[in-house]
DNA sequence: TTCGGTACCCACATTCTTGTCAGTAGGAGT
DNA sequence: ACTCCTACTGACAAGAATGTGGGTACCGAA
């Protein structure tokens, strides 16, 4: 994410939720806050320091919000941003795609 | 790539498109078929063995048509399938968020 | 004979991304 | 006193992705 000026939307698009994971995040999200542990059962198979870089990442680009609750055990709640609702929805036909084709994706080796 | 069930069908879309190249070379490819050379003149900052790398797996994913002209010297035209174009239309909603936002996002460090 | 032009391939090096494993804080429950 | 719970943090390691610099083939033109 070094400071250059992007070929094209979908390059600066790719930017920011490129990566393995961001995806799913934003996905998992859409429907309301989750806690950590919440999101950390929604995405299967990632382990908790990625998990934490990627909504570091997310925080900083304003794509979702961290609330932190001062108890305990200790409370964090994620939630989307507007941003990150906006980019939500840009991404909707992608998944909707993903899902179309899954067969056709899950046979390519 | 390794063959596995996709979480959702933005997982599995990420998949094929996914990394720092092959959404440019959509994008490059929609407006119609473009020679080796050419593709890498559209695309700045790539490498050539990248740019190989990723054709070659796009091939392997059905995206785009590799034609080649049996000619001295050699002249290979890279084409979308029917399928690259389907994922290029659903890739459009995020091309145009990222045009719209391009300021917000260059600005994240 | 040497050079130019195109689309590659190969060995290697570097950098980026992801993962593993242990450890911390502080109050509550036993 | 001791353990449990949660959301982290940090050192380190492995792996994937990307980049670099060379070389190949072919034919026609100079």
């Amino acid at each position: 994410m070094t400071k250059r000026t992007y070929i094209c939307g979908l390059d600066a698009a790719i930017a920011v939720m490129g990566g393995k994971w961001k995806g799913l995040l934003l996905f998992s999200l859409d429907e309301g806050p989750l806690r950590f542990g919440e999101l950390r059962r929604a995405v299967p198979g990632i382990s908790e320091r990625i998990l934490i870089l990627q909504l570091r990442e997310m925080e900083a680009s304003g794509l979702v919000h961290r609330e932190v609750y001062h108890q305990v055990p200790p409370k964090v709640e994620y939630s989307l941003t507007e941003f990150g609702r906006s980019l939500n929805a840009a991404l909707a036909p992608l998944g909707e795609w993903g899902e179309e084709h899954m067969e056709r994706i899950e046979a390519i080796p």
